[in-house]
DNA sequence: TGACGTTATCTACATTTGTAGATACTGTTC
DNA sequence: GAACAGTATCTACAAATGTAGATAACGTCA
């Protein structure tokens, strides 16, 4: 069965996409990567990293003096999760309510709203068959 | 200017449900209306909801030996911040591959595309004018 | 006015998260 | 083999969150 309720913090979220990016890759790296934007040091990076580990989201392996992280989420499965507790918890599980707010809040232009008509019409198209 | 950054907890959102739905309302009634889910004491209720109003999310007038709790954000801003969240950390602020996501991940039959559809069809017309 | 049920307040503690300094190790190069 | 750069480990601490017991205060009804 797949990972039961993938939730990452905003601080994990920014790790785990710099990982998607560099897979496999080390501490060292990442935390540079990351420092533009946060300002993070190297211990809080591979504190964050090794917690990431515990919970199942990251897999470490250890050669000679370098651990190589890679991720054991995949992008999918952590948006998944992510949409499932906005889901759950602010709409108690209707997707009609869900879609109507993003509609309501994110203003969009005639052809962004055609791309999502396209893709509704998609679907229906996969799903008859 | 609006609440900057809306963000609840797990817990949060069970409270905050139940005060929209009984508002203005006292503690005790909460916590026993949750209690079948939550099985939480009264001072756990009463505790979240007591930091809920530091935090701005609810609003507590004392009337002699009574609190009353109202909600100080709605419904849809707190739906509206959850997804904001979900959309800023998971999808980098694309609508579009949110909308995949969410197709791909939530099965719908037809009638429900075509409901959505319809969502589209009613924003597109409330744009064009 | 004393007892009782209701509500409130206080204090406490474990866990998770954000953050990082200090120190130790390792492999490489004079 | 000493120095050095790069990496890792350990320890720590504050804030936020989840959870609740113990105690106090309030209002009401005999």
């Amino acid at each position: 069965m797949p990972k039961p309720k993938i939730e990452l913090t905003e601080a994990e979220w920014r790790i785990i996409k710099a990982v998607w990016e560099n897979e496999p890759c080390a501490a060292p790296a990442i935390q540079e990567k990351l420092f533009p934007q946060t300002r993070w040091a190297y211990s809080t990076v591979r504190t964050i990293m090794d917690r990431m580990v515990g919970k199942g989201l990251l897999t470490a392996e250890k050669m000679r003096n370098l651990t190589l992280f890679r991720s054991a989420v995949t992008r999918e499965q952590a948006r998944r999760g992510e949409l499932a507790y906005a889901l759950q918890h602010a709409f108690d599980g209707a997707m009609a309510p869900m879609f109507q707010c993003l509609l309501d809040t994110h203003k969009l232009d005639a052809e962004e709203l055609s791309e999502l008509e396209e893709l509704i019409k998609a679907r229906k198209r996969s799903a008859k068959k």
